[in-house]
DNA sequence: CCGCAGACTAGACACTGTCTAGTATCTAGT
DNA sequence: ACTAGATACTAGACAGTGTCTAGTCTGCGG
């Protein structure tokens, strides 16, 4: 497939190296051809944003239900996984969540509802047994959001490394759970 | 200055939007003239990159000090500036933490790390007087400094919006504060 | 059997970053 | 005062890019 060309070329040498004429080359067919998949370089690089919101989720989900019975443990393996997709996928990552000048596609905006979905159905499994200190999950799940997140931003952009990334999770976490001795 | 011109088309049209002939033209100064200055046109992203850190850490700084003798309400001014700034200069933000292939220039690294030192000066002034409830405070600040950013990122990736996006600091800096009732 | 939509080709256009050789100007250093 | 060198610039070239257009081929539903 295309996409996943596309996706291989973001990973390995980021988005500036990124061109439709190059991918045709590979795909061994002419220049025009990808025209037909995808009207701009831009509606590529919304395919590739909405795709990597997918796979985040499915990520974070797995990683989640691997701990099924410790909201803690359950909570650091689906932020874990968000940052260790961070590290695999840089760019992919710049990409989901750059600041571009006009509104986001709506496919694109779906899909990262869709992640926050599941971002706040792994929040809701603690919630339901009072691990967390207000009522209000949607906004928490935001906050949580934002923060892994924001690591994976230092991380990527090299100024942390993982395993400091791994303790800024751990902090974030603990903090996150009610009681000082909560999933400690 | 060549600079200044630089940022104002990345605020007001994004970094695709960046040329450097455009940026000569506009000028009145033949295409090959900015490479006198600027080397590459990622020299000059660096360079606006370098500039954005600095002016960010002035930012925070001052608003810091304007609640020079409450360190919740510096706290929250100071993560306010920030996101304030992030939705000012959306495309700059994405520029300073972009995830590049290559390691950051030795000016742009020391630049953020000047901004980190800002932002530890800042926590410094509470953890003197007990506000947390930890010693480390320079990992406490790498927690608030993706905290923030992570906020920043949501708000400028038009997933949450500008109030959402102080309504979250207002939660974050809270749970940073020792004991429940700390800066409410 | 027809018509048509979709994938593709091939050429053109305007634009970009980058490299080069050459020029003017200004600034030490002797 | 003269020279050497650095600095800012011009002008031309090159390869590469995204995008648009007109035309071709092919498979499929009516």
């Amino acid at each position: 497939m295309l996409l996943d060309r596309a996706e291989a070329v973001l990973r390995e040498r980021g988005i500036d190296a990124l061109s439709l004429r190059e991918l045709a080359r590979e795909a061994g067919v002419s220049h025009g051809a990808p025209r037909s998949h995808f009207i701009d370089r831009s509606a590529l690089l919304d395919a590739l944003a909405e795709r990597g919101f997918v796979r985040l989720g499915d990520e974070i989900r797995e990683a989640a239900a691997s701990e099924p019975d410790d909201y803690a443990r359950a909570l650091r393996a689906a932020a874990s996984a968000y940052v260790r997709f961070a590290v695999r996928e840089p760019a992919l990552l710049d990409l989901m969540f750059a600041a571009k000048v006009d509104a986001p596609s709506e496919a694109v905006r779906s899909a990262a509802e869709r992640l926050f979905a599941t971002m706040t159905g792994i929040m809701s499994a603690g919630a339901g047994a009072g691990a967390y200190d207000t009522g209000d999950v949607g906004r928490l799940t935001l906050l949580l959001a934002a923060t892994v997140q924001g690591i994976s931003a230092l991380v990527t952009s090299r100024r942390i490394t993982m395993p400091q990334g791994e303790a800024l999770i751990d902090d974030a976490i603990t903090r996150f759970l009610v009681g000082p001795s909560a999933g400690r």
